[in-house]
DNA sequence: CCGGTGTGGTAGC
DNA sequence: CATCGCTACCACACCGG
């Protein structure tokens, strides 16, 4: 350490002569932010300022901060300013460069330790060392090609030529990478962190990375590249689908631990949803309604809306038999489709196949095979199935085709219910006189010109209400037609409950259960006519149970015309859901699924010109004593689910934006990575593009010329507004890297690299010109000093104190275009008088509920407490949560009393902080801990926790309350560090 | 009473 | 070897002011 005065002072100075504003402003803006890092180390150094004297050197106070420079967590800490600016950009060049710029790197870290008064001797720990890193590593390849350069090592990003590396470094290898590696010395990550902790060169062997059994366990799934093409072409005419299929190679080699197609492969989503039934069908579904609505809003437009005056309404239901068998049997005339069983599943017939039927025929239904059946089951019930494969283009011509047809016969309305299905209403279209000869002539016609232009046969059902025509739809089927406009009672006396639409299982099941309980056979719709609407209410609810009494009475009020109603027809949400292949081992493999689920959030989003303010993440995770592996192949096999939600302040279509969200919603469920099976996220409260736009107003103009700083109460205080940006996590990085680059990287490295490109290309007039006072205030005050003469020479504002009771919140920015806005909220630390969102999703019940469960579990007895009946174990966890709130104990008291802001929810912004942090950092910070989630702050309650019990001893409490922290700590080392 | 969140159910093949 | 168990919307329970 350099002894105080003046010669290094003004080094010092010098060297932030040399910054251009912004880049001091970053230097600055960094010292808070380590400051802020939670390691022990860190802490201390500002927070016990009086203890240690030589911190009020200016020169040492940066020097403490080198110091750390070794560890990981530094490295691996948020964005250096000026240091990591030249390392971004020097990443960024090419491999051929790379020699160059790591001397230039050096030297220029040399230049900058001799101004700041360091000592530049190089370390020589891995002088010869050629470095290479291979995969995902922990601590990523930034930071280790950091370290060995720092340390006199040679990094390359390409192993060129054979033996252009003394080291590899890995964590697994493909069976593929083992073989070709053999000759290397492969290294586990650890090597670099130890030999540079230690000071010199650690054996290699101590390291080596000999079998793993990751490569191993996927082994089955080789050589799908090699064997695929040639099946394939044996196979049936697949040429509709053929896209799908050849990717296959290319997935085997672009995969960089594996050859496995599940969650954990980048293209497992496209895969997925290339060949997902259901995703399709609803995909399907949203787009054309989407489609009839903006047809309507055109038609009505140009011509005005026609309120269809009949009295008596004429309901077509029209739906292809057995749409996706018939399709695809269209491809194979040697098919006898009325006399054979067929069946559309994926995969072939195999007898132990769990794959889902999509659709079987009529035939086959004799059988007893239904849709959703495994191929297995069905095999068993009729040996003689013959499965088809989807024929997804195929599906979506003959749709085509009917809508088309649809169209042309200028029904009053058209309401899409399905790919292969729609409601019409035609009552204009039919005279008072013949109304049964001209419904009929209206079917038959219909039915033989969709057969003629699809070869697939369609039935029809005709009724005067949407329910009674869905009823009938189901008797005409298949190939017919049915129109029922006489004695409804007795026409729906002997039908199944079960048939009414929004009657399912469950509804099924409480009827029997509470209404019917000595009834041993199929509840009717006769059976629901006998029962009083009251009693229905009373055991389902006021609208399930009015729906159900005026169903089974023929009464339906149901409007198919979009066009009366526009709004009801509007797409509200948005969700993605992914219950099949989910299998990860740790929470950054799900941190970067998220972020690809979010990617097709925001695609579609953005496709629909719309921004999201609200985030919902829905998980399932494995249920307690389900098998590991369920029987179905990379099922979800039985799980609970749970879900969350989180507000957004400034509503969103920026992937990052929504992926951060998500990732800090599946924290808050707090579900053990090797546990999660399906993985779910929603959108919601939809708001137009433009008006978004009109919504950030009040918080700073996209391309303001100057400082985005507002007092939150000032602006519109009758909008909850700042309420909610203060509850909000919203960091977004533009995305002008190659993504395939960004991919390569851990998150966090993805994050700094983009924040800094972002700022090395945004007009400096974009950049907030203030320092924040307390991030100022809480510097040594010799640097305070200095600074602020310089800032004073530059003319930069520091900015006032900030009053007590407000807080404080950065909401960063940034646009597609990279251009950015960074937002600075001063809003009272109580929300004002209304505030809808004033405790964010998880104030009291969710997160807590969570937790304490958690808590409890391990206390209690887990399995003894799943095993219970619901209600049971519910009462059992209140009463344990009531317990819990009876009992304060002294960290409650601590937490009370002391300083310790209540930082009520990691969505805040505190994550705002965490988030640039290191991935690490990050993770550590999203666990709360006495309801604060900052490392430092929990240290120093600990620290006074500690003293205060020293004499007397710990309550028990206190002691659980820690140790279910620690272990959530724990959990998060095992699946993050390597 | 309002409005919030979380959960569960349903439909299409 | 398999397999691709989606998605939008509604209704309800429960909570808190």
């Amino acid at each position: 350490m350099s002894q105080d005065g003046g010669p290094s002072e003004s080094s010092f100075r010098d060297y932030m002569s040399t910054l251009e504003d912004d880049e001091l402003i970053e230097l600055i803006t960094s010292w808070s932010q380590k400051r802020k890092a939670s390691s022990p180390k860190a802490a201390d150094i500002n927070t016990n300022d009086a203890d240690q004297p030589s911190h009020s050197s200016s020169l040492s106070f940066q020097l403490a901060q080198e110091d750390n420079e070794e560890s990981v967590d530094d490295l691996g800490g948020d964005d250096k300013g000026p240091i990591f600016g030249d390392y971004a950009s020097y990443f960024a060049t090419k491999a051929q460069n790379q020699q160059i710029e790591d001397e230039k790197f050096l030297e220029w870290n040399k230049k900058r330790q001799q101004v700041q008064g360091q000592d530049t001797k190089v370390s020589s720990i891995f002088t010869g060392c050629v470095v290479h890193v291979n995969g995902y590593t922990r601590p990523s390849i930034a930071t280790i090609h950091k370290l060995i350069i720092l340390n006199g090592g040679k990094f390359i990003h390409h192993l060129s030529s054979k033996g252009a590396a003394t080291h590899i470094i890995a964590e697994r290898l493909t069976p593929r990478k083992q073989a070709e590696f053999k000759n290397y010395k492969v290294v586990r990550p650890q090597w670099v962190l130890d030999s540079i902790e230690r000071g010199s060169l650690q054996r290699w062997s101590d390291y080596s990375l000999i079998e793993v059994d990751y490569g191993q366990q996927r082994l089955q799934f080789r050589n799908e590249d090699q064997t695929n093409p040639h099946a394939k072409q044996d196979d049936e005419d697949e040429s509709e689908i053929g896209p799908s299929t050849e990717p296959m190679s290319e997935i085997v080699d672009t995969t960089d631990g594996t050859t496995t197609i599940d969650s954990k492969h980048p293209d497992f989503l496209k895969q997925f949803f290339a060949k997902s039934r259901l995703h399709h069908l609803s995909t399907w579904k949203a787009d054309l309604r989407l489609e009839f609505l903006n047809m309507v809003i055109e038609q009505s437009k140009s011509q005005g809306h026609m309120p269809t005056g009949a009295s008596h309404r004429i309901i077509v239901h029209v739906d292809f038999d057995c749409f996706f068998a018939t399709v695809s049997a269209l491809k194979r005339p040697d098919i006898d489709f009325q006399n054979q069983p067929v069946c559309v599943s994926h995969g072939g017939t195999k007898p132990g196949s769990t794959a889902d039927i999509a659709s079987c025929n009529y035939v086959c239904r004799k059988y007893g095979v239904k849709n959703g059946m495994w191929v297995r089951q069905a095999k068993k019930l009729c040996p003689d199935l013959i499965c088809l494969d989807y024929d997804f283009l195929g599906y979506e011509t003959a749709s085509k085709k009917l809508y088309e047809i649809l169209l042309g016969l200028k029904p009053d309305c058209i309401l899409p219910v399905s790919i292969d299905e729609a409601l019409l209403e035609i009552s204009s279209l039919i005279d008072d006189e013949n109304t049964v000869e001209q419904v009929q002539g209206f079917c038959e016609s219909l039915r033989r010109e969709i057969y003629e232009q699809t070869r697939c046969t369609v039935s029809v059902g005709v009724s005067h209400n949407v329910l009674l025509a869905k009823l009938s739809l189901r008797k005409a089927k298949p190939n017919g037609y049915f129109y029922l406009h006489e004695n409804f009672e007795e026409f729906l006396h002997n039908i199944p409950v079960s048939s009414l639409p929004g009657v399912g299982g469950a509804i099924v099941n409480k009827l029997i259960s509470q209404v019917f309980p000595h009834s041993s056979s199929e509840i009717t719709i006769g059976e629901i006519q006998g029962l009083e609407r009251a009693n229905l209410e009373k055991v389902f609810g006021v609208k399930t149970g009015t729906k159900l009494f005026e169903y089974a009475h023929g009464i339906d009020h149901t409007s198919i015309d979009i066009n009366s109603n526009p709004e009801a027809f509007t797409r509200k949400s948005i969700s993605i859901d992914i219950n099949w292949g989910i299998r990860f081992d740790s929470i950054a493999q799900i941190d970067e699924f998220l972020f690809r689920v979010s990617e097709e959030i925001c695609n579609k989003l953005q496709l629909m010109k719309m921004c999201t303010s609200q985030v919902t993440l829905k998980i399932l995770k494995r249920s307690k004593g389900a098998p590991i592996e369920p029987p179905k192949f990379l099922g979800c096999g039985q799980c609970d689910s749970f879900s969350k939600s989180s507000r957004l302040g400034i509503p969103s279509d920026d992937y990052r934006t929504i992926g951060m969200e998500a990732r800090i919603l599946f924290r808050n469920i707090g579900c053990d990575p090797l546990e999660l099976r399906g993985v779910s996220i929603q959108v919601t409260k939809l708001i137009e593009k433009g008006k978004e736009v009109q919504m950030r107003l009040p918080f700073a103009r996209l391309d303001a010329p100057k400082t985005a700083r507002l007092e939150g109460k000032e602006q519109h205080s009758d909008t909850p507004m700042e309420d909610k940006s203060m509850e909000t996590t919203q960091l977004e990085i533009p995305s002008e890297l190659d993504s395939s680059v960004l991919r390569e990287l851990p998150s966090s490295i993805e994050k700094r690299i983009d924040a800094q490109r972002q700022r090395d290309k945004a007009p400096i007039v974009d950049l907030p010109r203030d320092i924040d006072a307390q991030v100022f205030e809480q510097l040594p005050p010799s640097i305070q000093e200095e600074l602020r003469s310089e800032l004073r020479r530059r003319n930069i504002t520091i900015g006032e104190r900030t009053p007590k009771r407000k807080r404080v919140y950065y909401q960063q920015v940034f646009t597609r275009t990279g251009a950015s806005e960074v937002i600075r909220i001063i809003s009272p630390r109580k929300s004002p008088s209304k505030s809808p969102l004033k405790k964010s999703p998880t104030k009291k019940s969710p997160v807590k509920d969570v937790k304490r469960r958690e808590t409890k579990v391990a206390k209690v007895d887990e399995d003894v407490l799943n095993e219970l009946p619901p209600s049971l174990r519910k009462e059992i966890l209140e009463e344990w949560d009531e317990y819990e709130r009876t009992n304060m104990t002294e960290f409650d008291r601590l937490r009370e009393r002391g300083k310790l802001p209540e930082t009520k929810f990691h969505n805040s912004a505190n994550s705002i902080e965490s988030l640039v942090m290191d991935d690490f950092e990050c993770k550590i910070n999203l666990i709360m801990f006495q309801k604060t989630s900052q490392p430092s702050k929990i240290i120093k309650l600990v620290d006074r926790w500690m003293k205060k019990t020293v004499e007397k001893g710990p309550h028990h409490r206190d002691l659980e309350l820690f140790q279910t922290y620690l272990s959530k700590l724990n959990i998060i080392a095992i699946h993050c560090m390597p």
